[in-house]
RNA sequence: GGGCGAUUAGCUCAGUUGGUUAGAGCGCACGGAUCACACCCGUGAGGUCACAGGUUCGAACCCUGUAUCGCCCA
């Protein structure tokens, strides 16, 4: 049968083999049992970080995907309920670019040349195609995810979870509408996520603007008529509503509190203390220091630290551009009444920026330009500088208690933060101060913690269309209303609003859906009105609002037939679908309601993946799945997600389906090119994992990422391009040579192992018979899984990949191999070794399986074929199983006592003297073929039982060293012109062939060896300090192997001086 | 600017609680078509553990500082 297996491994065949075994059952699928009762397997849980569907997976993704793979086919071997679920995101920003770029390059159109639906379509088809290349890749690799569950943020069940989330947080009062400066491009008119932000470092300058006090200040007898402040953009000074200084100014008790009249505007705006003012120093390293004046302008709608420093000292915001960054009193500037001010509108940004610093010089109130190269943001779009722009946005409020949550977690802050226990931010903080939630390495956790502690408010609306819209429903009402005497207009507005409101909600009662809605509204009036905002928990309610919208628009008069039937139909469907009352109800609507839309953003995308873990498994609904593997057990993924990710599913987890989603977080490498930059696109040094995969091998790649998996260094990785097969020049890398080597050694010796097991019978196993080597095998294989089981339970990979390699590679190849060849040869001893033999291998399958799965499964289908029953009569069974994806864990080999722990040192010495003897070989080039003779010479104290041992073992020395024999004994001469290798407790020769040069430089180098050990080991025995304060059992081990050197000393000088006479 | 990490052989990396002469793979040198494997076997050379201080009987490991590189956040 053995002859059927190629003689090199070749991974396609064995990875089209492999697959099929997987899918031919359900082995990836865990069962979520209706009903939990009964006694209940233990449950492992892994949801995979959904890759976003913008691109296919790179070589980072691979490394991700590999190490998940490990744990769960690992967990799966241990017989837990495991699942892996997969899916993709749909990533709402980063798909909608590469989906507009692509349109742009390929049919000249922007997304605004499409209806919004046709646009999504499209994005639809490209997500499409990439989920299924993305789907493709992983099955690849070999990632055991649970195929029949594939799940995609966008899905019917991940949206259904989205709306109940939102409704839930929109229900506790947890999401409100805010103003927020965003990233805006002028030029394509659309806001920038801030990746998409270019920065770039621009020689500019600073202009240094004289703002005049209103009221002259003295300062020390001094009269002080106005502040300079300096500037990058002047042209912002229209919209200051401060002057902000450092309290530790000096000049600040004099200043603080007065009034300066803006230029240009003569706007009276009040000087400020604030502690984000740098203080001047011409000396200091800190450039920003070096140009400072102490004083700054805070133009709160035009910068983001303005903005901050607004938001503390609630100032006006004043909005002086256009979107499309030209000057405009439209969008929120009251105060454009002088002259000067009125030229300036409608000119662009930089024009403006002209201007109003020739006014300045003009007016004498420039009083310096210098030089100043500073970064700017430029959209990666158009290449214009970005323009920080005011909008509304809604925000979830992330630090506000959660009254009914107190109950559970408690009130009030947690220790030495600004967080209440019972807000989202502390829902998500608690769990790792609390020990329920950790970080491996735990070092993470920091930046974890120090992320919630500062946290601010969530932004959650995106000016996009790809992605999850959001539910919120903007009603605002006529502008006709009665006004009392004693009321304001503001009141009175707030009072009809206020009317109209209870109109709406008497009306959504009506149509049967008042339990599903939850409305607010705006504390603030925004363009004459407060909106009055409506999201229902069901996608009933914004059918009704649609059509009660649609029903609204129709104002009646002249209209055409075509459109009075549409009414009609409109009409008729809501009487149906609503009943005859609501219908009524719109009258009483129909004059109050000015408009009523749903809104046009989207979610942020991480809204959708901070649900992720639980709305795979079908929350709201309480599923079996929710019931069974929920909580899960481990989140894997890179550090940069930590914050935007991780903590955003902990808070919801915690939120929405009432515990955190998972214990462990496990942060892993980022691969680097070998320069040790990040791998891109725009680099060109990105891997494709099929490119790998065609060239090494899927096992290949991922032996050689989890071998370089540590905690603490990322993975550089040589970036070559290669010839595939196929012809194609593609990146791959030489480090996966590695990973291929080991695979082949694999296969290699498996098939010798196979072409020895014919004929196999686990009945002629006699555990009494076995030789000191097949002891010697399974004790290292006792250590083996011992050591490879810990280290996977503690989320290490390279180590116990590492071990069971080193372990199968330099023990079970290079020497049980070898020892076994003649024994194939002999009748009596076959059957030992054949039952050893197939029970070790079976075994080194088992621990490889989670890391190279395609190979090992492989070869476990023939080993199966060959050898069915691997078993150690009477000490060992490997449990039967059809594939190794659903075998058995190894077990603790308990038989392994002290006595097999004891013969380790003897197969030690064993090897110890034939690595002498083929050094010496090699030394003196001694080819193969010619059979030597030894002598060893055993000189410690009470040597006999070693020397005992020695010679019971002869024949395996014989068998590895080439020799024809050896002599092994106490007190035996060296044989004349024989050549040495000396150690402490013995002296091994061998005959005949020496070359007088070449020994005596042999020993001369050995000689030094010991000296310089001897040496370094009297001075440590001769400082006073390390007798009398090191360990006891130290010191003792230093004289031991002081004596040891000396002898051995001794003999090296006395095999030196026999070489001079 | 703040935080985290790294710096050990030509290259990529290990190095457990400080304790013999600091390890592996690749590469290099030498030898090898031996009946599993040349993607192999055997042997060997190769290190001032970034630098400077400190703690300690003893430091690659602990502390302080410096330099360089990488990442995250502003």
């Amino acid at each position: 049968m053995g002859e059927q297996l190629s003689k090199v491994y070749e991974p396609k065949t064995i990875e089209k083999l492999a697959n099929e075994i997987w899918f031919s059952r359900p082995y990836f699928h865990a069962e979520a049992p209706p009903d939990r009762g009964g006694p209940s397997q233990k449950t492992y849980t892994i949801v995979i970080p959904p890759p976003n569907v913008t691109a296919p997976l790179h070589v980072g993704h691979a490394l991700n995907n590999t190490l998940q793979d490990v744990l769960i086919r690992f967990r799966r071997m241990q017989n837990y309920n495991t699942l892996w679920m997969p899916g993709t995101d749909h990533a709402s920003i980063a798909t909608q670019t590469v989906v507009e770029k692509r349109i742009l390059s390929e049919e000249g159109k922007r997304r605004t040349d499409f209806k919004r639906e046709e646009f999504v379509a499209r994005v639809q088809a490209w997500k499409d195609e990439y989920e299924a290349r993305i789907i493709e890749q992983l099955q690849a690799m070999g990632c055991s995810c649970d195929w029949q569950r594939t799940r995609f943020t966008m899905d019917e069940v991940c949206t259904k979870a989205v709306r109940a989330a939102f409704f839930k947080l929109f229900k506790d009062g947890l999401i409100y509408r805010g103003k927020r400066l965003v990233n805006w491009d002028p030029a394509t008119q659309t806001v920038l996520a801030d990746d998409e932000v270019e920065h770039e470092t621009v020689q500019g300058h600073f202009w240094y603007l004289r703002y005049p006090l209103a009221e002259p200040v003295q300062i020390a007898g001094q009269s002080i008529e106005y502040v300079t402040v300096a500037t990058t953009r002047p042209e912002t000074m229209l919209g200051d509503t401060a002057v902000a200084m450092n309290p530790a100014d000096k000049r600040a008790e004099y200043l603080i509190g007065k009034k300066v009249r803006l230029p240009i505007v003569g706007r009276l705006i009040p000087i400020i203390a604030d502690e984000h003012v740098v203080l001047p120093n011409p000396e200091s390293d800190d450039e920003k220091a070096r140009f400072s004046t102490g004083f700054l302008k805070v133009t709160p709608a035009h910068d983001p630290d303005d903005w901050e420093i607004g938001q503390r000292h609630s100032l006006e915001v004043v909005n002086v551009m256009a979107p499309d960054a030209s000057i405009s009193d439209k969008y929120g500037w009251e105060d454009a009444h002088s002259p000067e001010a009125q030229s300036l509108l409608g000119m662009d940004r930089f024009e403006a920026r002209k201007a109003i610093v020739e006014w300045f010089r003009q007016e004498n109130l420039l009083e310096d330009v210098r030089e100043y190269a500073h970064e700017v943001g430029h959209s990666y779009r158009s290449h214009v500088p970005i323009e920080p722009y005011l909008s509304d946005q809604w925000y979830i409020a992330v630090k506000k208690p959660i009254e009914y949550l107190g109950e559970k977690f408690g009130q009030g802050l947690i220790e030495e933060t600004d967080v209440p226990v019972n807000s989202l931010a502390g829902l998500a903080l608690k769990p790792l101060l609390d020990d329920r939630l950790r970080f491996i390495p735990d070092r993470y956790a920091k930046t974890y913690q120090a992320w919630l502690e500062k946290l601010r408010d969530w932004p959650i609306s995106r000016q996009l269309w790809w992605g999850h819209r959001i539910p919120v429903w903007t009603i605002t009402f006529s502008h006709a209303h009665y006004k009392h005497s004693d009321e304001t207009h503001e009141e009175a507005k707030k009072r009809h609003d206020q009317e109209c409101e209870t109109h709406v909600l008497k009306f959504l009662q009506l149509c049967g859906v008042d339990e599903e809605v939850s409305s607010y509204r705006s504390p603030q009036l925004i363009k004459g009105t407060f909106p009055f905002y409506v999201c229902g928990k069901i996608e009933k309610v914004d059918d009704i609002l649609e059509m009660l919208s649609k029903i609204l628009n129709h104002k009646g008069g002249r209209v055409s037939r075509e459109q009075l039937k549409k009414y009609k139909a409109n009409n008729d469907e809501f009487k149906a679908k609503f009943g005859e009352d609501a219908f009524k109800y719109i009258g009483n609507l129909r004059e109050r309601i000015r408009t009523c839309t749903l809104d046009e953003d989207v979610l942020d995308t991480w809204f959708s993946s901070a649900l992720w873990p639980f709305s795979t498994m079908g929350w709201p609904d309480d599923t079996p799945e929710l019931k069974t593997f929920y909580p899960g057990d481990v989140l894997c993924t890179a550090r940069e997600i930590i914050t935007l990710w991780v903590s955003r599913m902990v808070m919801m987890g915690q939120y929405c389906a009432d515990d955190i989603p998972f214990s462990d977080v496990y942060i892993h490498a980022m691969i680097q090119d070998g320069e040790g930059r990040k791998m891109s696109k725009s680099l060109g040094n990105g891997i494709d994992p099929l490119v790998a995969i065609n060239s090494h091998g899927a096992d290949a790649m991922r032996f050689t990422l989890a071998s370089m998996t540590t905690d603490t260094q990322d993975i550089r990785m040589p970036v070559q391009k290669m010839k595939l097969p196929d012809g194609r020049e593609e990146n791959t890398s030489p480090k996966f040579d590695v990973g291929r080597n080991f695979c082949n050694k694999l296969w290699n010796a498996s098939r010798f192992a196979l072409m020895n097991l014919e004929g196999i019978d686990p009945d002629k196993f006699d555990k009494d018979k076995m030789t000191v080597t097949d002891r010697w095998i399974l004790s290292r294989l006792e250590y083996t899984i011992e050591e490879v089981t810990k280290s996977l339970d503690n989320y290490k990979f390279n180590e116990p990949l590492n071990i069971s390699a080193r372990f199968f590679w330099n023990e079970f190849c290079d020497w049980y191999l070898e020892w076994v060849k003649p024994r194939m040869q002999d009748e009596q001893q076959k059957s030992i070794a054949q039952n050893v033999l197939a029970f070790v291998l079976d075994q080194i399958l088992r621990l490889l399986h989670p890391f190279i799965p395609f190979i090992t499964e492989g070869i476990f289908q023939k080993l199966n074929e060959i050898a069915p029953i691997r078993q150690l009569r009477g000490l060992a069974e490997a449990k039967k199983s059809d594939a190794l994806v659903a075998a058995e864990w190894p077990k603790q080999l308990d038989f392994v006592d002290e006595k097999y722990k004891q013969e380790r040192a003897s197969i030690w010495n064993v090897q110890s003297v034939i690595r002498d003897i083929r050094n010496i070989r090699n030394e003196y080039n001694i080819p193969p073929s010619h059979k030597l003779k030894a002598t060893l010479n055993m000189s410690a104290p009470g040597a006999e039982s070693v020397t005992k041992d020695l010679n019971d073992n002869k024949e395996l020395i014989i068998q590895l060293a080439g020799l024809a024999e050896i002599e092994i004994g106490i007190d035996i001469k060296k044989p004349k012109n024989a050549a040495a290798a000396i150690h402490e407790d013995r002296q091994l020769y061998v005959d005949d062939v020496i070359d007088f040069e070449a020994e005596r430089n042999r020993l001369e180098k050995k000689k030094q060896q010991v000296e310089k050990a001897k040496k370094a080991t009297e001075s440590k025995l001769a400082n006073k300090d390390f007798l009398i304060k090191a360990k006891p059992q130290v010191v003792a081990q230093a004289r031991d192997k002081l004596a040891e050197l000396s002898e051995q000393l001794e003999v090296v000088e006395k095999h030196l001086s026999e070489l001079e006479s």
